[in-house]
DNA sequence: ATTTTATGTATAAGAAAATTATGTATATTT
DNA sequence: AAATATACATAATTTTCTTATACATAAAAT
């Protein structure tokens, strides 16, 4: 991940949400998905891409399947069953975190 | 900070924020407004406020002046012309953050 | 009276999550 | 032939936080 301090903690509910979204997809596609969706505003470095998804793998979030295309290496990435759950509770995690932030920077709101 | 891993790289923009609405605060002061704020959901713990005042203070954001009330030291801190500005940056920085991820979380909004 | 809680600041050790810099390998485009 | 794109991986370092500890005074509770 790179352009803001901001984005720290956030990279595994990106990469579960867009599991959840497309079924089953492979490093370098997250990462060329999240700078499509955001115009480029944000690029996901394999530094932490790669490690992220292999803990998550470790923790039994998702699951793992090789493939071969065109002679090169392909890793795609699917939710388990507590990968399911986890995304739900990620998701609620960010929207009270928005919820939050915007009471912070709006007190109008609170 | 406590509660979720998301707030990392918040709690500047937090504190500059909460600088701009008050003037002048300390340390104290403002972990417990944010905890009002936020109503418990959020607490910001000591190792992690202090150091990120100090630091504030060095790179030239805010000045600091020390005070003596009922025998007990407080630190008051308010922003510097450059912490002003930096504060702006800040939360449009915020602002953006929170817009990319509504779009990769809702990606009807994209 | 004494203990606990609240007020107030500070720092050190460690963990988590990123950046930056490399490394390997193949395919496609210029 | 060289540069760019595709595809994965890891090591060193930095940033930012948590946890734990430390010191000191005031107020509240037992």
């Amino acid at each position: 991940m790179s352009n803001s301090k901001l984005y720290k903690g956030s990279l595994n509910t990106i990469i579960l949400k867009l599991l959840k979204e497309n079924g089953k997809m492979y490093g370098y596609e997250i990462s060329q998905k999240v700078k499509a969706l955001t115009k480029g505003e944000l690029n996901i470095t394999e530094g932490a891409l790669y490690p992220a998804l292999h803990k998550l793998e470790a923790e039994g979030l998702l699951d793992v399947e090789v493939a071969k295309v065109d002679n090169r290496l392909r890793k795609y990435y699917k939710l388990t069953e507590t990968g399911t759950k986890e995304t739900v509770n990620k998701l609620q995690e960010l929207a009270d975190y928005i919820k939050t932030m915007q009471v912070l920077i709006n007190p109008k709101l609170a």
